[in-house]
DNA sequence: TGGTTATAAAACCGATTGGTAATGAATCCT
DNA sequence: AGGATTCATTACCAATCGGTTTTATAACCA
């Protein structure tokens, strides 16, 4: 799998709140299903499906313990994810937004010059 | 809206190449619609639904030039996801992880401990 | 052995997503 | 006035998503 498809994947699973309930779970150490179901109002197949989608995404890892499948956060993801995420971070920190609402500012003075032009046409 | 469903539509937004692309290359500066939907091998409504989504997501605004609707990046929802990953920042970089797996392979060791003991049941 | 616990898997459902083609509307150009 | 350009909207479709209930599997316990 690519790059772009691992982000997909990752991000994509992010996108749910009961997921991302279950990664800050995790990152209080590993548990089974049945202690990260337990504060969802939703049934235990319905965690299940959530837990699969983390493992596709490579953010969880799965053991074994008796009858138990405890889940364990593998972060690299966030990981890639957060880096592509800095390459934007010079964006909400600086003032690249005010130099393109600048350009928008003149466009929109440059319109409104040419449509006084217009009512005296 | 609360800062959980905006990181959902944030992440939602993100999850997926065209989208991303499309950021990338408002990185470089306001551009409009047909300008936007020129590398992608689909029609103009389809990038126009990306467009929306990315709107909902806060993550463009929409000026006005003549017939020309250009978009400009706003960043700050990618500020508030990339302070969402850096809560786990650590989880990829130190060693929590090897914690769990000590704490699983501890487990898996007292498991065989009682199989040995099973065997002369 | 038989019952309980932990989890996965399957079948199903309605809502959402990502695409299409066709149409509409605003603005430009001549 | 009339055609071209830019973009949004609508209607439609198949696929995916997030949930359900039901059933199956595996390991524990008595």
């Amino acid at each position: 799998m690519n790059p772009s498809q691992r982000l997909d994947r990752t991000f994509a699973a992010l996108a749910d709140p009961t997921r991302r309930a279950i990664l800050a779970r995790l990152s209080l150490g590993a548990a089974p299903v049945t202690e990260l179901a337990g504060p969802f109002a939703m049934s235990q197949p319905a965690v299940s499906k959530h837990l699969k989608v983390l493992e596709r995404a490579g953010l969880i890892s799965r053991g074994r313990d008796r009858q138990r499948r405890p889940c364990r956060l593998e972060a690299k993801p966030l990981g890639d994810a957060s880096g592509w995420l800095e390459g934007y971070r010079r964006f909400w920190e600086g003032n690249f937004q005010r130099l393109d609402a600048l350009l928008d500012q003149m466009k929109t003075l440059k319109k409104r010059e040419r449509t006084k032009r217009g009512k005296h046409r």
